[in-house]
DNA sequence: CACCAGGCAAGTA
DNA sequence: TACTTGCATGGT
């Protein structure tokens, strides 16, 4: 019965954790922009990033397209691949203007799988970022699959290693309940506990929390 | 010093 | 289709 084992780690993850008020932003804009940033790079260092777009005060649509990708590189120059990331928000600007005038607020009525593929179309976002967005910032039920829930849902045999991302992420949403507040906690505990018990080579497997 | 972080696209075989 | 590599800062 996958649907009681997923539920029960739940459990004891909220049990052990509690709330963890994700996605920590002021605005879904700062959400989507604060996906792209932290591709494969840690928290602490977007912040620092999104600080300086907010000291710049060009944390908002226009704002942030009216900076040349030069500009924008500096500015997001702490949380790294930088020039990368520069060209991965036009991108994705570029995109919000063409197909939504540049407002946030006009995704939030468009259909979910139309969203998704509109997303993963633009160069830059692939799956975990495009959930990302679809859950955090626009609060569609959409389950968020990272390197920690495959690392740990493998050892626990409940996928198999290597698993590819639309296969995880099906597992979570055929065998939960489609609710947004729940897949929002749940990918944040998995975070959680992957930061501390489930690095790649400091696991701290022996004093994991799911040790039963 | 080595290793890691809330990935992704492009290149190669 | 399935691997490999480049991208880069800042913390442990």
């Amino acid at each position: 019965m996958i649907s009681r084992r997923l539920g029960s780690i739940y459990q004891k993850l909220y049990a052990c954790f509690g709330r963890q008020h994700w996605w920590p932003a002021k605005s879904p804009f700062e959400v989507m922009v604060g996906a792209i940033l932290t591709q494969n790079t840690n928290w602490v260092n977007v912040e620092k990033a999104i600080w300086n777009l907010k000291e710049r005060r060009v944390l908002f649509p226009k704002g942030l397209y009216g900076l040349t990708e030069k500009q924008l590189a500096g500015l997001i120059r702490p949380a790294g691949y930088y020039n990368v990331k520069a060209k991965r928000l036009r991108e994705f600007l570029t995109f919000l203007f063409r197909e939504y005038q540049g407002s946030v607020a006009r995704m939030f009525s468009c259909d979910t799988r139309r969203l998704r593929q509109q997303l993963l179309r633009v160069n830059g976002i692939g799956p975990e970022t495009a959930d990302s967005i679809l859950l955090y910032a626009l609060k569609k039920p959409v389950f968020v699959v990272d390197a920690y829930t495959r690392r740990i849902f493998s050892r626990h045999k409940l996928v198999s290693e290597g698993v590819g991302y639309d296969e995880a992420q099906g597992l979570f949403m055929r065998h939960l309940k489609k609710d947004t507040q729940l897949f929002n906690e749940y990918h944040a505990l998995i975070v959680r506990l992957g930061k501390e018990f489930c690095l790649k080579n400091k696991p701290r497997c022996e004093i994991c929390p799911l040790k039963h």
